[in-house]
DNA sequence: GATGAATGAGCATTCATTCAT
DNA sequence: CATGAATGAATGCTCATTCAT
């Protein structure tokens, strides 16, 4: 308790793993974080329990991290790239699909990563304050923003919001939230699926202030998402 | 650390004072909690320092609470009270607007009640995971979803949610999160009323499908927020 | 924990109480005491607790009572007390009993008393070390052993005990702890019935040097145990 | 106070030390807790204060013991173990004794280890009370009550004991606990002597129903206690 | 380099006792 | 006088971090 939240200086890795025996040991530990993060909550999360799950001595995992916080960190960047990557490669397949389709491609895709695995982005976002100014995650809701910001220059006319720099940061807080609170979600696959459905439905409404016509919305053919 | 969570059950109040000394005393030990939930993390709220910052003893403390937790949840139970009396004083108020009138005095409410005082709920909501938890809380928020219901009722026919369960369920926790991180944010006052007036224009979008009319977008009149 | 024993002299109640209404209030606190060291261990003990099942405030407790000890002395007292007079009132009815007779009628009175009510001795002895310490104690000690020395001065010739100071103690020693521990044995009736008849047949032997005569020993005729 | 009893599953040390230097560790913190046993009441026996005799931190106590009965059960453990070595032996060198010799020799050897070192047993045994219920303890009975059957079966018909299963449990209890207080009585070497004698005749009486010819009492050549 | 023993400040919580009302 | 609110020293225990081996 009382942790004096170590300065962001301090929460990089403390050196670069060179050997590839280092570089396993540095995934063993931020893999046993993740693994502790899914099985309980963040106050549960100690060094020694790290070390011990990954099968390393604390006094190692000190060779490699500074303090607790910067293995939480690390482990939000191997996070935030994977959610990164793969709504980038999302976004590019939304190029042969209507607009309502393409919303909703990636929405299935955000809530998708964001629920798996193991849940470790609940307890990173709602239980670790720090980790929400974490610059490696405030620039990875940059580059997802910059991905919408895309998708609505190539919709060109049919997207409408009055106020661009308002409305895009407010969709953007809706929408992860709400893939957020969908993935969390103790629900069946297909409950979830037609949350997603719905959260496309009204985000359409929100970004062109109509409903998308019917045939517009004819579900994926096989978005197969490994 | 690793501080188990109490069950629900060891949340209530330890006895209530009778004197009226007594409650002061309560209520000073409430009000410190909050006053330091204001200045630091969670993590920094201790039952030593609560005693300290309300000028009691920590016995005294533990004479009408039976553990930390049990402060932190009475003191979600007074924010939400004063939440849910401020909101449903402010959808009495709609009855004389516009709908889109109505829906940014909500959320003009919402956002103020939110922010203040000292930005409690922020601490309240993302740093202590089991107030997320607390029947307290999702009361509160149900009985805000019955308001917004009313309102629906209300607006009859010009409200068109195709599927008003999931719909009414995500447009509810998008302007949650919406609320709370329009009143976290470090801005001007005329910076959050922009957003809010643009979040109310993208919530009448949601709800209808359309655009509100301009003239019935006129600021309200004196919405004096006491 | 940590706590200090008080000296001997602080163990005295504070005030004789002179009006009924106070007499009952510190027969109520001692009551109370008993209550708690037959439901629980001597360290769930607290003086709030005997208070509060007692029926009065703690400030009256302490103004009956120095410290929380004087509370255990009073019971002490109050049980040794109880214990000598069924103990003399039984040795007076062993006056036409054979010896053997005579031993398990009083062997069967201390288990009966030790054990009842509630086994507060059991706690008091085992498990609240300065009870051991009480002058009370020792005096009630003292005056069973007059007793048993009584009969034996009746016994007249037929006991023998070579070293009459050193096996009186030792005799009173074991007897009083295998009362004890017949006392607190979780066991049928009968079961104790059979083990205090054995222990007076061992008795008989320690006191002898021989076994009594079979006609000696026929069970004693209506020995009504209030 | 009120401090709960852990079950006895948490009784066990929490790890075994691998290195030569945590083995010692572990041993100064047993030998620590004995220390202070001895020399004051149990309620005195902290976990700060054991920590501090043993020269090590409360970090390293916690490290090897989950908890401060654990460590009292680990000092109870050897301490029984000891005592039935000690007895073990000393029933091995009765075989050239008398049998009046032999439980004299016995006796002997029992008060000299229930006394030694620093009176540990008096506190354990008197004053916390789990150590009563502690397996470890009955195991250590159960191996005397063999050792003391060996003896009756080797004396064979010359032992008579009417009701052989309770009259053994009855010797075993007085005996047991006349040699506490025998090790706990402040006197000098020779009074105790003379007691162990005189408990020795009571126990022939006991277990024969005679007195022990003199001759067979006679002193034990050199029974060298080291 | 890796290990794991050791550290100790810090936290939640209890309870005998006092004293203003 | 009784009350019960208030006290605060003391306790068991945790865990991030260091460092001798």
């Amino acid at each position: 308790m009382a942790r004096i939240e170590p300065a962001l200086a301090m929460l990089e890795p403390r050196k670069t793993p060179r050997q590839a025996r280092a570089r396993a040991t540095v995934a063993a530990i931020v893999d046993a974080c993740a693994q502790l993060l899914a099985a309980g909550p963040y106050d549960a999360l100690t060094t020694n329990s790290i070390a011990e799950r990954a099968g390393v001595s604390v006094g190692t995992l000190y060779e490699y991290f500074p303090n607790r916080e910067s293995i939480v960190a690390a482990l939000t960047a191997n996070s935030c790239q994977r959610l990164v990557e793969r709504m980038t490669h999302a976004a590019a397949e939304t190029d042969t699909m209507t607009e309502f389709q393409g919303v909703e491609h990636l929405l299935t895709t955000g809530v998708d990563v964001l629920g798996a695995p193991q849940n470790v982005f609940r307890v990173l976002l709602r239980e670790a304050p720090f980790v929400l100014r974490l610059p490696v995650f405030h620039e990875a809701r940059a580059t997802l923003d910059l991905l919408s910001q895309d998708i609505r220059v190539k919709a060109g006319k049919r997207i409408s919001l009055p106020e661009p720099r308002a409305d895009a940061w407010l969709i953007s807080q809706m929408l992860f939230n709400a893939m957020l609170e969908i993935a969390f979600l103790e629900a069946e696959a297909a409950e979830r699926e037609h949350l997603i459905r719905e959260l496309s439905r009204l985000t359409f409404r929100m970004a062109t202030g109509r409903d998308a016509r019917p045939e517009d919305m004819a579900p994926i053919a096989a978005a197969a998402a490994p």
